[in-house]
RNA sequence: CGCGGGGUAGAGCAGUCCGGUAGCUUGCCAGGCUCAUAACCUGGAGGUCGUGAGGUUCAAAUCCCACCCCCGCAACCA
């Protein structure tokens, strides 16, 4: 039996507007897998969606007077119209709020319990007489005891860094109301006990050494070092799935707790959809043949990696757990921290507006954050795109097509004598297209991408040694043999650059007809620079990438306030 | 304070695990070519590899020690 590839994208929280670094944190990683392993033939299941519950959603929907299901419904669908302008090509895209994500964080907890993982705790709470609600520790205001702040939050001063508990504010107040009417109320709440999987989670995260990207691995051992603790899986909230057991009537799940198994939950809901075809138990109950790479920014790397497989784990199912997980650092915006208030930093839709998805995929792809936080601006931006779509590529398929057109017309000239150019190009290819593949089988991705680029500039050199503008005069059979490897070329670059430009490789690949499908090429390059035989149509295109002028590069600066 | 990541040519990065003449892209300079989006191809200059005339070694960017700087995280934040 063929493995199958489940690849899940950490979902986004609908309440913040999604920006530049929600994509290259997880969302266009994973797109670039899914795309590259559905080229070559892979059984994959792409899932991704958005994360609907807890506080921030619950005040953001009060504010807006909406209900909680059209606030929902209004800012998933706004993510999910954003992330189709990017190309993400997701199989099921859904939310956590369904009623299967509800049914799969029942069986979960169910298990749990039964497996003795669930214990109950009472705390003291803060609670609001106005707001008639318990109060998270951060929406807690008052006087910091340390420092004598008037603004200090429950968790933390801000002024003098200490962290506090909500009791030890002198004066408390809700953030929500200003209301000063606090009490602090006894509450019980149930517990997931993860100190209880300690060991088993130990030794499961050390067969992941040298296998995880040091990021993810480093990361989960130093929970593991800290030692794991109880933690809290209810809530005193109106915005999340009920409890299934008595005395929690006006208690929710805590929203970290559904989250991650939202992805069972939207693969169940996509299943739904179909289901005599689909299967959800088929990617989530059969570790044995399905890999399961998990893509996500590194904040969410704890969960990923300690959490939710010890949620899985403990509820006693042979689930499918993670296999690869792909956590990448920050990126982050030349001009400072990213606020649509301040309209400062890339807003997908922004950024939509003033590029084709394929510009931000391609420099974001290049330049992703992969072991260390990077930076975004537009200086960079403008450099990369004029050089490697513009330049290398760009230039190379203008170059050839004119040519071509010029001394033979639209249809492929015929290939001639193969000689020592075509074999050196050829062991040239062969070699580049083996690293390209084998990075992104790794995920290794800005270095698949520096070979992608290699990939490119190798058909300007050939193009350059071979010089068919000096051949078409003296000898017009050879002249025709090297555009004929050039057109080739053009298509396989396109089939190589599909995985990161989707709709671009698409426009190159319908200049010669109708075969559009994106097979990934395996062969040699002998082979795959002879897809085009003599006598097939093609078009001339127009320019395929246009570049940004210095004065659209200093107005963008502008605008998004960079460098300010 | 603690923990994690980072500090390598003007800029952005690789190399560090498994010590052995310091690499890539861009930018800069020169040459080639003139089919092409003033593009393409070739060559060159440019680095005390954060600091310590520290330790180990025949040999250290790479291992050990101390210190400095930047970024992030600390579990009722999703």
């Amino acid at each position: 039996m063929t493995k199958k590839y489940l690849i899940t994208s950490a979902l986004t929280y609908i309440n913040g507007v999604p920006h530049i670094g929600h994509l290259a944190g997880a969302m266009l990683n994973a797109d670039f897998y899914a795309r590259f392993l559905r080229a070559k033939g892979e059984d994959v299941l792409f899932v991704g969606g958005t994360d609907v519950h807890g506080t921030k959603i619950e005040v953001g929907a009060a504010q807006e007077g909406l209900s909680l299901k059209d606030y929902i419904t209004k800012y998933h669908e706004e993510h999910r119209k954003v992330y189709e302008g990017f190309e993400l090509s997701f199989d099921a895209f859904g939310n956590t709020d369904s009623e299967q994500n509800k049914e799969m964080t029942w069986r979960i907890y169910e298990g749990l319990n039964k497996n003795g993982y669930i214990s109950e705790k009472i705390t003291k709470q803060a609670y609001c007489e106005d707001d008639k609600q318990f109060l998270a520790d951060s929406q807690v205001g008052g006087t910091c005891p340390y420092c004598g702040y008037e603004k200090a939050k429950g968790d933390q001063c801000e002024n003098c860094t200490k962290l506090l508990e909500p009791e030890e504010l002198k004066n408390p107040y809700s953030t929500i109301s200003g209301s000063h009417n606090i009490i602090f109320k006894d509450t019980k709440n149930l517990y997931i006990d993860m100190d209880k999987m300690q060991s088993h989670l130990e030794s499961w995260v050390e067969s992941k050494k040298g296998l995880w990207p040091d990021i993810a691995y480093t990361t989960a051992k130093k929970w593991l070092k800290e030692g794991l603790q109880a933690r809290g899986i209810t809530r005193d909230l109106k915005n999340g799935f009920s409890v299934p057991r008595e005395g929690y009537e006006d208690k929710v799940f805590y929203v970290w707790f559904d989250a991650p198994i939202g992805y069972i939950g939207i693969t169940k809901e996509w299943a739904d959809k179909d289901p005599v075809n689909r299967h959800w138990e088929d990617w989530w109950q059969d570790p044995e043949n399905v890999v399961h790479t998990e893509f996500m920014g590194k904040d969410n790397i704890p969960f990923h990696s300690i959490f939710f497989p010890g949620m899985l784990y403990g509820s006693g199912e042979n689930w499918t757990q993670v296999s690869f997980l792909k956590g990448t650092s920050w990126l982050n915006f030349a001009g400072g921290k990213i606020s649509k208030s301040e309209h400062r930093g890339v807003f997908l839709d922004d950024a939509l507006a003033e590029f084709p998805a394929d510009y931000w995929r391609y420099w974001i792809l290049a330049n992703s954050p992969e072991s260390d936080d990077a930076v975004f601006s537009f200086e960079n931006f403008t450099a990369t795109i004029n050089k490697d779509l513009n330049d290398v590529l760009g230039n190379f398929i203008n170059r050839v097509t004119k040519m071509t057109v010029k001394d033979f017309g639209t249809n492929v000239p015929a290939l001639g004598e193969i000689t020592e150019a075509e074999k050196e190009l050829y062991a040239t290819l062969d070699t580049l297209i083996k690293q390209y593949t084998d990075h992104m089988e790794a995920l290794e991705i800005r270095k698949a991408l520096a070979d992608l680029r290699e990939i490119w500039v190798s058909g300007n050199n050939y193009i350059a040694k071979t010089e068919p503008w000096k051949a078409v005069k003296t000898d017009k059979a050879r002249a025709g043999t090297i555009l004929n490897t050039g057109l080739n070329l053009i298509r396989l670059f396109a089939l190589l650059s599909s995985p990161v430009m989707p709709a671009k490789a698409q426009e190159i690949l319908a200049l010669f007809g109708k075969n559009k499908q994106v097979v990934w090429p395996e062969e040699k390059a002998e082979v795959l620079l002879q897809a085009l035989k003599e006598g097939d149509s093609f078009v001339a295109p127009e320019l395929l990438f246009q570049k940004i002028t210095p004065e659209r590069k200093e107005e963008l600066k502008v605008k998004y306030k960079e460098g300010v």
